[in-house]
DNA sequence: AAATTTATGTCAGCCATATTGACATATTTC
DNA sequence: GAAATATGTCAATATGGCTGACATAAATTT
């Protein structure tokens, strides 16, 4: 089956992107969302949890700056994770006022568990694609962002490459 | 500035996808989150909003199955936008039973201004891309819904086409 | 050394949006 | 007439956002 679409240059808008990234996000998020429902944790954990894990040594400023919410709505979230041993904090060894964040070896494995799901969706999504598939997907959803905010993403995701 | 990748075949998760997709996601509905909080609406107003304009005469249970929420929930929202004259409800000419959804001219005023901030967003994500991108990213996100859920999502998008 | 700024946390209260369960009504179908 | 269907409503609850005010410790500036 052929997903659909709208007929482009006749100025209509691209519904069918705006519908489908939609649904894909709808169904993306879903996997994770059963799992953390076993934990008694949401969305906003997971999304917590990922960049803590993606980037030990995280702040409480730079995760703010990354999900974009306030201090006390993060406070909330990061206060269950710590609490149930998925992240601890450090203070910094340079500046002491600073609590670098850690996953655990259980909040990884969690994190991990929860990439896996993401991971899979993913591939499958990717194996339906031609071979320059993957690279127009990454250059599509990086051209959607906010252009001022492209510098800190890459910064972000190139942080922790080998 | 071209965007961040993971070496794929390693076995590596594709980390920058699943990032990307968030940032993507994130940005792709602060637009309308901006125009939607001066009529003290949120992004659930949006979405009923912006289906029911696409799909005139859409049953409140098309609805509940489209957006994965309970009646309840959606009651709420709907009740406001029907209040505030956004949305008018019908019964069904054959099943009374049925209220059949219809954007007022001030529902589909709305419902444009936000799919034109979409638009010009992937519009800009679009002409960054080569010219088979539309289509593959098309694709991409396609393949990345539930396979179970295809049929429903491409019966919806084709459902108002000419 | 004192004053200021910064990183962080916390308290109290509010709002939007989701949930479940139970029940009511009108209408259609068997 | 009975059962199933489409919808609505009431009550209670949870999550995850928000604002504003205030507190503390540490670093930086004067």
């Amino acid at each position: 089956m052929d997903p659909p679409r709208t007929v482009q240059g006749t100025g209509e808008p691209p519904y069918d992107l705006i519908e489908l990234l939609f649904f894909a996000y709808r169904d993306f998020t879903s996997d994770p969302d059963e799992v953390l429902a076993e934990y008694g944790f949401g969305r906003a954990h997971h999304r917590v949890l990922h960049f803590v894990n993606r980037n030990p040594g995280l702040r409480v400023t730079d995760l703010l700056a990354i999900l974009k919410i306030t201090k006390q709505s993060l406070g909330r979230v990061l206060k269950q994770l710590v609490d149930e041993d998925f992240i601890v904090q450090e203070p910094g060894p340079v500046d002491r006022r600073e609590r670098l964040l850690y996953a655990t070896e259980k909040g990884a494995a969690l994190a991990m568990r929860l990439t896996d799901l993401q991971t899979k969706r993913i591939s499958r999504a990717l194996a339906g694609l031609p071979d320059d598939g993957q690279e127009i997907a990454r250059r599509f959803l990086y051209e959607m962002i906010d252009p001022d905010q492209r510098r800190d993403v890459v910064r972000l995701i190139e942080r922790d490459k080998g």
